[in-house]
DNA sequence: TGCAATCCTTTACCCACGTAAAAAAGGGAG
DNA sequence: CTCCCTTTTTTACGTGGGTAAAGGATTGCA
């Protein structure tokens, strides 16, 4: 155990105690490059031997960048948002700013109330993954209106002029859809519960990609409006069902997203089929984001993938352009990036 | 849109602008009920028309309680963490506390800026969940000496004096170890990486349990201390050569946890292999945790539970006690709690 | 050694709000 | 309507540190 150092609490007994005048220190503290280096090494010298860290709030409060951007996601318990916001938080840390969380558990409630914390802390600027409720537009407003703002992964229609950084759905969609018909019988879509708007995206998406290439589009729906994450269920609670009335066995089946496509690997193999790209004309089973799970699937899951590094990089970096340049002219920016093909073996 | 409110940043032109004194204000947003009913009733009304945040920063400054606590945990791209985190999320929330949570990225470092944010930040108290790595004991100490304090999942043996709550891995392999035997021949143990302690605490469990059951242990164990928590591709890689020797293909295998299981289930797929409970004396893979998506794999994986819900309540209320007896006496507690056995197909 | 430029210290005020004490106002009971 | 009690307002100071201005001390260079 380290001996015990002099418990200080603020920069002014910091000051008495080591003796440099406090304004030094504050600047010290903010970047140690503002101090001469024979003061700076002397300050580093002396600080290690009592123990003092700077106030957060009061550092903040009277500062006109706190250094902090926020980020809302609406779930964690899914290595897509998780892994987005690794590269987000990645992407942010070399910029210098902290990162401050916020996970509003699918309770647009909850999102409202991050938002509320993230102005009240006056963070540099905020980046959301909306519900896809229509109930947290007025959040997504109010937000716009008073900071830097960004809109990640899923896009609200109704809110057309807000920067945006996401996958674009139609070229995503569109190439593996292309793929499928390509090597054998056109794919039917089954679609993912309506938790946001990438649901009916990606759908639309389908079904565009498809008259495009002359087949006719067949989509497996859901009843209704869910807003439950549970998407294996569903895909292994839907499939079963045609499984179990022998539809869909021998073709093409694409999935909204790979958490549905677990589900339907799951249904299949509980009926002996076995999707693969090697059976023509067979079952073949593809979904879409490369969840990180995909590769160590039975069989491994054909998908694809998201760029997730693309959009948490491009995402922070355009949030920060917005912060740069706040006042200036905002002309919303849309940015779509490509999905990548991951051929498996599951289609 | 809503009309144009009027936007105010202080107190004092809220004060102005509403026609209530700052000091009423200030005990208004502290909790409604400090001033009279009349009087709180006229501020919501006169709020509703004016745009309006308390600063976030100047609220906490002087005040003895932040409302907030912090959690560290290591890694986000892992469903375990984000299912304790959400148990966690919940409990504080419904107390009323702010939880700030911020990731380590499996880096000390990072860890150890996480931890001086918070004392930076006067959290109430702080819950992680810890590296595997020495190099942080002295962040756990630093933390322990300023705020309430207890890990939670891994518990370091060199820091025996601090409050935690997690599973009792002897209890929970044990179940799953004696099961095992109870069925059929004894299982080897697949070892994780060396990421943290409960890697070590597992594996001396199955020795344990197994010595206990009068079987001889046998471990198959990483090459060295890995910092990486790539565990299904560990898993696959280690369990596709023992397969290509043909080596325990017609063995129990109890994998250290869930992920590396998933890697193991692959490897079998692979080799032709088909785990299952109901194949007497044939291949049987068991895992540790309940992963979310035990239930979805082929075959669907037979585990022991571990009690989220219940650790991160725990966790939460035992961290609320050690606050509210704050500078009392501290006697900290230790608390393990029982795995539950999931019996599935693969075992 | 002398000079100018740089860096540090001093002083003073600001940030937005918490909080305590005293003075003023409101509210209810008689 | 008066008295007394509760609540609100006033006033004033505290929280920890950012920041600007002015003067003093160092430093680099010739």
């Amino acid at each position: 155990m380290a001996t015990k150092k002099k418990k200080i609490s603020t920069m002014n007994e910091l000051s008495d105690a080591i003796g440099i005048s406090r304004p030094t220190l504050s600047r010290f503290f903010q970047n140690p490059d503002l101090v001469r280096k024979t003061t700076s090494d002397k300050i580093k010298a002396r600080l290690e031997t009592v123990d003092y860290v700077p106030n957060f709030f009061a550092t903040r409060l009277n500062r006109k960048s706190t250094g902090m951007i926020g980020v809302i996601i609406p779930y964690l318990n899914d290595l897509f948002f998780t892994r987005l916001l690794e590269e987000i938080e990645t992407a942010a840390m070399g910029a210098g700013y902290t990162v401050i969380t916020q996970c509003s558990h699918s309770d647009p409630e909850i999102e409202a109330r991050a938002a509320e914390t993230f102005m009240s802390m006056n963070v540099d600027g905020a980046l959301v993954a909306p519900l896809g409720n229509q109930s947290d537009r007025a959040v997504h407003e109010r937000l716009q209106a008073h900071l830097p703002f960004v809109l990640v992964d899923s896009r609200p229609k109704t809110m057309p002029n807000v920067d945006f950084v996401g996958t674009d759905h139609n070229q995503s969609t569109g190439l593996i859809a292309e793929y499928l018909c390509r090597v054998g019988p056109p794919p039917v879509f089954l679609a993912m519960p309506r938790v946001n708007f990438n649901a009916m995206e990606r759908e639309n998406a389908y079904v565009a990609a498809l008259e495009g290439l002359g087949h006719k589009p067949e989509v497996i729906g859901v009843d209704a409006i869910q807003t439950e994450w549970h998407f294996e269920a569903h895909g292994l609670a839907v499939m079963d069902q045609h499984f179990s009335r022998n539809e869909f066995t021998e073709r093409a089946i694409l999935c909204a997203n790979d958490r549905v496509a677990i589900g339907a690997l799951r249904a299949a193999a509980r009926h002996g089929l076995k999707p693969g790209r090697q059976t023509e004309g067979g079952l073949r089973i593809a979904g879409h984001d490369d969840y990180p799970l995909c590769p160590f699937l039975e069989p491994a899951l054909t998908t694809v993938a998201q760029d997730f590094q693309g959009i948490g990089k491009t995402a922070v970096s355009r949030l920060l352009e917005l912060i740069a340049t706040r006042g200036g002219v905002r002309d919303p920016q849309v940015q779509l990036l490509p999905g990548m093909l991951k051929l498996r073996e599951s289609a």
